[in-house]
RNA sequence: GGGAGCUUAACUCAGUGGUUAGAGUGCUACCUUCACACGGUAGAAGUCACAGGUUCAAAUCCUGUAGUUCCCA
């Protein structure tokens, strides 16, 4: 006997290690099946899953499940990223704590010590995916540092560059002073923040007054060049040309003017300083500006800087404000709000920065990106995310490509110390091949994590040779990613496949909504309220885990998750493992029509079985009932609703349609009715056998990419031998079934019982006690007839001794009633009636149906609605207006019974 | 400054022109009935943020307002 509470524990480890062992996730390279493939998203492999993870994998993974059960050949690709600037933190950080710094080590040693930290958590991770039931297949995973993708890097870097699309030079740049790294723009995450605007005077050279620029750096005053000013204001006729004295320092710098200065923003004057901002920088190159560098790599003040010189830019910005004002040169200070860009990996202040680095031009590479998207080539689900992309895409700048950190991939360029050539080959060179020198350095820099990640679709399929993967998953299917890295790396991806597998990458992408707390704070390491995923799996399980993430997750909107909100999953779970304990402790003797004695040879037919229902079912000895015809056809109308739900990426309402089926169909209502089929034994039973197994088995098929764990371990239990779920091929189901009609009397059936029950309930008569009850007909409408096969299960399903259905019956002094459209419920009571009570709930009911009749009578009488609506609609609305006067017409004449 | 999303039951959310707006949780009453109390049965609960407009018909489309979140500059 199973045991009575659903325990995924143990279930969900049994199966992760037979499907592993099985191989059944790893796609068939020989295969000539139609073939579907997505790539997950490397996570970084030195760090930790979150809960975002999951939602993304999960959708994934339904996906491919879904996928594979309909017979395709499946590749979902598993891989892992260096993470360059994170995973080198994370090391240094380790080692600090040991007093050692990477200088210390030196280069290779510190690669050693980071390969190791790679070792170490790459298995958590692959731990973490398999946890979740990822079917990833690990026979082709990747990492962005293994040679092969490291080939298809260098082959990127240098076809770019011998195209002249990458190139090297000195530029401002997001410079991180606590990584000591250039970053690109995207990595830049800009904070709203108070701040004070300083105004300063800069006095002219020649004597008599000065100009006035507002400020929320006067510490970098100290690298101005010059003083702009728009061309509009009227005060630069007079000034422009004059030379003011750069205070505290003496030098002597003029006045330009500059079309982007705003003459409306503070004093309309602004100091440049081209070594330290961006527009200052590009100010500094239309006048032919000589930058002046008085901040350092470190963020420290350096020796321009003169007697401010090793002071940290806080305590500089305090210092030169003091000596401003001791000179009466600081004019006011204002409040003021203004946005700050800081590092998105560590935190810290962002510095622009002048410094040589590698970059990349996107105009080129762009161009097809925008017309991939723009002509539908490639979707975006929800739309909404194509203008986003669309828009950064067409005022894309040039990629800031180098890093200087050591874990990555070094830039292929060597210089020659003999000659200063410049090479970049696919073979690291060993001499020059100018001067023949070898004296050759290579550069030390390394490449943005990005710069690997871009080629992610076609570089672990062993690009550039040309390899039997690529020709049949690239493109791949569909891509599936958090929002927040579109440009980061969706955009790219999009770029590089364009240009190098001259394709697609993805006809589609599906984009997450991110994973919140309670509060709706982004789920972040450094508040620690992100959980992690594994103790959520640990205490409720995967499966519950996963469905209760596609419940709460309508496409594109941000989740506010809270363990709480797993239960409904683990509700789930449970039920279906309590119908799955009565299911096969019933029609015993009967389960050989799920294979006999196991017989090998036997399996097809009993897989058919699954597809066609009633497929192979020996005549004569099995009597199916309507409902066990009912069942049939809810399961294929739901499989029908499902699959569409699937193909447009409704995941919620994918997962309500299942969980709606099973448990308010199949278990409240179907698997009720079949225990007076069992009970009887016989045909009756046999029929109910056969039914109540193909439906759990079809439902274990639907349920599987959802929850895997507990649909492998159920559908193990309906036959002797079964082939994994997870690789069994699922033909579909026989859209016959269907019977329309038949649902809709059943819709009838349900009505009368839930009535029944609701009179008994409001006059409390409990379960055991069985009632009589007349149901009236309305007459010459042949009701009675229609309703007669349905009398022995609303007598079980609502507890009944009798049950009379007829024409015309006389309602019984002194009974209950209750009304519906053509019938009338008569519930005979010895005097127990509390009138008063039964009237007000009446009223109530008639109050809400006689406001809803009016309106549609004022509706079918006004001649604009029954002029202009389809007649389709009026129709339905004739229709329901007759039902609703009939119904009003049978509670009046109850209520008026009543007194 | 520009753009986008969100605002529906106590809570978390579905619902892109056509019945009396749904679900899960919570709540109320009854029930440990031989699949399940992680359960069953019945039930209560909503001026669909606000104001205009379009339409025979608006939670749904349009305009504006407020609140809120995010992206870009």
């Amino acid at each position: 006997m199973l045991d009575k509470v659903y325990d995924p524990i143990s279930i969900d480890s049994k199966w992760t290690a037979v499907w592993e062992r099985q191989g059944v996730f790893n796609a068939d390279s020989e295969s000539d099946r139609p073939s579907y493939s997505i790539i997950l998203p490397p996570p970084n492999v030195t760090g930790k899953l979150t809960v975002g993870h999951a939602l993304g994998t999960t959708v994934q993974d339904i996906l491919i499940r879904w996928k594979r059960l309909q017979g395709y050949n499946v590749l979902w690709l598993s891989g892992t990223d260096h993470a360059g600037i994170a995973t080198q933190n994370v090391v240094e950080k380790a080692l600090r704590e040991n007093g050692i710094g990477r200088e210390d080590l030196g280069r290779e040693k510190f690669l050693e010590e980071c390969w190791k930290w790679k070792e170490n958590y790459h298995g958590r991770i692959v731990e973490q995916l398999g946890r979740l039931g990822a079917s990833l297949d690990w026979s082709r995973e990747s990492f962005t540092l293994d040679p092969g993708v490291s080939r298809a890097v260098r082959k990127v870097f240098v076809t770019l560059y011998d195209e002249g699309a990458v190139y090297r030079g000195k530029y401002i740049v997001n410079w991180c002073p606590s990584c000591q790294t250039a970053i690109s723009d995207e990595e830049v995450e800009f904070r709203e923040e108070s701040s004070k605007l300083y105004y300063i005077q800069y006095p002219f050279a020649d004597g008599g007054g000065g100009v006035v620029v507002g400020t929320t750096r006067p510490e970098t005053m100290l690298g101005d060049v010059a003083v702009a000013m728009s061309p509009e204001d009227p005060r630069s006729a007079q000034w422009q040309g004059r030379r003011v004295l750069l205070p505290l320092t003496g030098r002597e710098i003029p006045i330009i003017l500059d079309e982007a200065v705003d003459p409306e923003f503070g004093t309309g004057c602004l100091k440049v300083t081209p070594a330290h901002d961006a527009t200052d920088f590009e100010i500094g190159l239309r006048h032919r500006l000589d930058p002046c560098i008085v901040i350092d790599r470190g963020g420290k003040m350096n020796e321009e800087a003169g007697a401010f010189s090793g002071m940290d830019i806080f305590s500089a910005r305090k210092a030169v404000l003091e000596e401003l004002a001791k000179e009466g040169l600081l004019e006011k200070t204002e409040d003021y709000r203004h946005s700050v860009g800081y590092h998105d990996r560590c935190g810290t202040v962002i510095e622009p920065y002048i410094s040589r680095q590698w970059f990349m031009k996107m105009e080129g590479l762009a161009a097809p990106a925008v017309e991939a998207v723009r002509n539908g080539e490639i979707e975006f689900f929800p739309v909404r995310w194509k203008n986003i992309y669309l828009s950064w895409m067409e005022n894309i700048r040039d990629w800031c490509i180098s890093r200087q950190l050591w874990w990555g991939h070094r830039i292929p360029v060597w210089y020659c110390g003999d000659c200063s050539e410049e090479i970049v080959a696919m073979d690291d060179p060993l001499e020059c091949p100018k001067c023949s020198g070898s004296d050759l350095r290579q550069d030390e820099d390394v490449l943005d994590t990005w710069f690997s990640s871009w080629l992610w679709t076609f570089s672990p399929m062993g690009w550039p040779e040309k390899t039997r993967e690529l020709d049949l998953f690239h493109p791949t299917d569909v891509l599936v990613t958090g929002g927040d890295i579109i440009f980061f790396w969706v955009a790219r991806m999009i770029m590089a496949s364009l240009k190098f597998m001259d394709e697609i990458p993805f006809p589609r992408v599906y984009i997450t909504g991110i994973v919140r707390d309670t509060k709706g704070r982004k789920m972040s390491k450094s508040l620690g309220n992100s959980p992690d995923p594994i103790d959520i799996i640990d205490r409720n399980g995967a499966d519950a885990f996963r469905f209760s993430l596609m419940m709460l997750s309508p496409p594109g909107q941000d989740i506010m998750f809270d363990e709480k909100k797993v239960e409904v999953g683990r509700h789930f779970a449970n039920k279906i493992w309590n119908a799955t304990r009565f299911v096969l402790g019933q029609g015993e003797g009967e389960l050989d029509l799920f294979g006999g004695e196991c017989d090998p040879a036997e399996k097809e037919p009993i897989l058919d079985l699954f597809g066609s229902l009633y497929g192979r079912v020996p005549a004569g000895e099995i009597g199916f009932g309507w409902e066990d015809r009912w069942i049939a056809s809810r399961l294929v109308t739901r499989l029908r609703e499902y699959e569409n739900y699937l193909s447009s990426f409704r995941f919620d309402e994918a997962v309500k349609t299942i969980y709606d089926f099973f448990w308010h169909e199949f278990c409240d209502w179907y698997l009720e009715l079949s225990k007076p089929a069992f009970r009887e034994g016989g045909p009756r039973s046999s029929g109910a056998a056969v039914t109540v197994r193909s439906v759990l088995g079809v439902s274990m098929v639907m349920l599987h990419p959802v929850m895997p764990f507990i649909s492998e371990e159920i559908w193990s239990m309906l036959s002797c031998e079964p082939p994994l779920l997870s690789a069994y091929h699922f033909k579909g189901a026989d859209e016959k079934l269907i019977d329309g009609e038949l649902e809709d009397d059943v819709m009838v059936f349900k009505e009368i019982v839930t009535s029944i029950r609701n009179l008994r309930q409001s006059f409390n008569i409990p379960h055991q006690k069985e009632v009589g009850i007349v149901i009236n007909c309305e007459p010459g409408r042949s009701i009675p007839g229609k309703l007669s096969r349905f009398s022995s299960q609303i007598a079980s399903m609502a507890g009944l001794s009798a049950l009379e259905i007829s024409d015309g019956a006389p309602k019984p002094p002194g009974s209950a009633a209750a009304g519906h459209s053509s019938i009338e419920i008569y519930l005979p009571l010895e005097g127990v009636i509390d009138i008063e009570a039964e009237k007000e709930k009446l009223e109530k009911e008639l109050g809400k149906l006689a406001a809803e009749c009016d309106k549609t009578a004022r509706r079918l009488s006004d001649e604009k609605f029954t002029g202009r609506a389809p007649a389709e609609v009026i129709e339905k609305e004739k229709t329901r207006y007759l039902e609703m006067t009939d119904k009003r017409g049978r509670l009046e004449r109850i209520l008026e019974d009543l007194g």
